[in-house]
DNA sequence: TCGTTGATCCCCATAACGGGGGAGCGTGTG
DNA sequence: CACACGCTCCCCCGTTATGGGGATCAACGA
């Protein structure tokens, strides 16, 4: 399964590896399942976004195994960080549920590679070793997700922006007061975000975009 | 921080344990934690629902640690299977993020433990020796999504039905045709929707009830 | 039995929404 | 430069929603 050598030892050229997941028993697990790869040696292990950032950048790892959802900064804001003070590391999205706007914003925070709790240990280390070799890797159960969000692109931000405020109880005029600008133009965005969600009603294109996490 | 003996070995009266969670990491790192554990024998592990019906059928475990989120029978389903045929069997509910519906259905399913998966292995062990003795654990940080969800029995049949069918994008008039009602009668509805859910327009109140999963 | 609650229906008013059209203005891209 | 696109604003119109005030009736439990 992996490439190199055959010692039970670290190896001199091991894919040095930290772990980011706010869960114990995951990064227990995780640690197990990669203790038993030669050529892959766990370097850290962090348990939210600020500590993985601030291991990250003393210990420099190869790869970086991280939960997207973390106390304090989350997963993404963490690659974020720490790709931009060290873009040669190389990050792993380990997630238990796909959510397409994670996804796509992780992908954004340049991360390398999206795999589900749920896979197996093999896909875990073939990712691991994927990455630390350039490739990008997708978790095959995760490929649908990530194009399907398209729905990403589809309203600008001031439109998501809108959609956002009716979400929480605002009225054309309240909106169009919020945000300084005329309630024709409200109602312009509006019509052009039913149109695009395919909505009849505002309060339906707000349960599509919950739905699809277009907004929170 | 066990209460028993200073063995290595597996001991007579051991707490036999299934653990069923469809991330293999999360077994790994569970059966690793109660493996340090001598007064707890792990009898088996089960990646979905139905097999984790089928084996604590055969194995009759003392407890099991179960997640919510499995493939096929979902573990709340699973859970009250369980139960029907083996009423001692305690299960302590796993999950990741605490969610108002899943925990209440959770508790009318039987389970007499809610551990979220962040707890450190401390509490885990602990939950498990409380059930086994016949008491309820319930993870301090999840106690206030338990209490909070009075939100349930908020709503009428009715009113979610209706509020239900607003976030499908239906008007009052769509409602009332579908359901041989009066359009008066919906507007009725959802004034008290909206009085219940404190919101000030039917799409917030969608909002809000999507968020807190009072519909779909 | 009496009170409560859910579900149903009705009246009124004002406010908000949905849909159609057009148009200007800045930004950025080919 | 021309073009597309996002954002802004305006007009029109009819429909729908919101927020009060009522009312009736059946079912359920104290």
């Amino acid at each position: 399964m992996q490439t190199t050598t055959n010692a039970s030892q670290s190896v001199a050229d091991a894919i040095t590896c930290m772990i980011a997941d706010d869960h114990e028993v995951v990064r227990e697990g995780l640690r197990l399942a990669l203790s038993r790869v030669p050529n892959i040696r766990v370097v850290g292990e962090a348990s939210d976004g600020e500590s993985a950032v601030a291991m990250a950048q003393r210990r420099r790892p190869d790869v970086i195994v991280m939960d997207l959802r973390m106390g304090g900064i989350d997963g993404i804001e963490a690659a974020r960080q720490i790709r931009k003070t060290n873009p040669a590391c190389r990050i792993v999205i380990f997630t238990g549920q796909p959510e397409r706007n994670l996804l796509t914003r992780g992908r954004d925070a340049g991360c390398a590679g999206y795999l589900l709790k749920e896979a197996p240990h093999t896909t875990i280390i073939r990712a691991i070793e994927r990455v630390s070799g350039g490739d990008e890797f997708i978790d095959p159960a995760l490929a649908p997700a990530l194009a399907s969000s398209e729905r990403e692109g589809l309203l600008t931000n001031r439109e998501r922006e809108i959609l956002q405020l009716l979400a929480n109880g605002m009225s054309n005029n309240d909106v169009a007061t919020k945000l300084f600008i005329s309630q024709e133009t409200v109602k312009s965005h509006v019509r052009h975000i039913l149109a695009k969600l395919e909505a009849d009603t505002r309060t339906q294109a707000v349960a599509i975009a919950l739905r699809e996490a277009i907004i929170d």
